[in-house]
DNA sequence: GCCATTAAACTAATAACATTAGCAAGGAGG
DNA sequence: CCTCCTTGCTAATGTTATTAGTTTAATGGC
């Protein structure tokens, strides 16, 4: 049993139950062992395993992001890589939980893992003509909008009258328009 | 001791030490009493506390934000509210932090607790001319950014070296500037 | 094939916390 | 003066995370 088989189970676990519902005796269950002996595998203890798991959690969405990008430039980059993130959040919700909260108590990390994400959006970002502070404020508003966003369709804040995929590209279109458009007012 | 007391004992607990630090144990202590006691103010235990503490804090969210917008209309209440939110987010973290986060698991409460403050956003969203489906879209909108951007900086996801004050009024113009020109590019 | 090492499980024990049950002090109102 | 209600308490239970020490089985060198 390797780690990474273990991190894979506990994915299953948040995204079923959710992250609070991630403890050493429901991985250990999983895994058909005592809670014990889950500390051979991770002598750190459940945050060691939280972390990890946000750590991997990075990673997917890293990937998924670059790869919704791949052959876009600009504002379509821009907007993909936004309808990739919501996409990773509904897909596993337990792990974007995880990245969205268990990075509170590991803040210094969380920047170095976020990285591989914001290299994906920087290549983006450089097909534009953008200075590096305006790119670093639009990565933040697009982080912004997206996690937050996902975090209240996920904790079912939004009621369900209204579209949640309309309210979403509403948003998306809403921003980057006003991204391109520089903050300024349509003309006149 | 009333409940409110008790409760207001608890927002400075959150406050200084993080949602995660409020336990029976933590408000005992504070109060100068032993953990059994607790339970005869809140029968429900740490969850009653927990909805007690989320209902007071978006009752405090929505006289904030109503109090914003007084007097303001269309474009500028839309902006002065999401400043008002975002400053409520930095004046108390922990109960930001419990709105934001508690929620998931009182989802159909929520929705109540949250008309107050969708009830003054829709006061300034009916000066303007929106369909009904549009202003939902907008509110979302704006809710997910402010709600989002104020989470990750209270995390410390997103490093200082550029002004997060900044960043925020940029994600903010960005928003309203797209949501006023309705999505459409600046002219031709 | 045999022994030593190591990996990975186990049981037993400890500590922190939430919670319940039952008891006790003190004040309000008859 | 007695009663009840409030609000505190101690004692006990159950759950979880964690540590220590033991055992078992596989692996690698000889």
């Amino acid at each position: 049993m390797k780690k990474q088989e273990i991190i894979e189970l506990c994915v299953e676990i948040v995204d079923k139950d959710g992250f609070l519902n991630l403890s050493v005796k429901t991985i250990a269950d999983k895994l058909g062992i005592k809670p014990p002996s889950i500390y051979k595998h991770f002598p750190g203890g459940l945050g060691e395993i939280k972390d990890a798991l946000m750590t991997y959690g990075w990673q997917r969405i890293d990937t998924k992001i670059a790869r919704s990008a791949v052959g876009k430039a600009g504002e379509n980059g821009l907007k993909a890589m936004c309808y990739a993130l919501r996409e990773f959040a509904h897909e596993h919700p337990g792990v974007f939980e995880t990245v969205c909260w268990h990075n509170s108590y590991t803040s210094e990390q969380d920047q170095e893992m976020t990285k591989g994400v914001i290299a994906s959006l920087y290549a983006v970002l450089n097909s534009l003509e953008f200075s590096d502070v305006q790119k670093m404020h639009v990565l933040r508003t697009l982080r912004g909008y997206v996690e937050g966003f996902a975090m209240l369709e996920l904790h079912g804040s939004f009621g369900d009258k209204v579209s949640l995929d309309e309210s979403f590209s509403y948003g998306v279109d809403a921003l980057i328009s006003g991204i391109m458009n520089g903050g300024e007012k349509i003309c006149g």
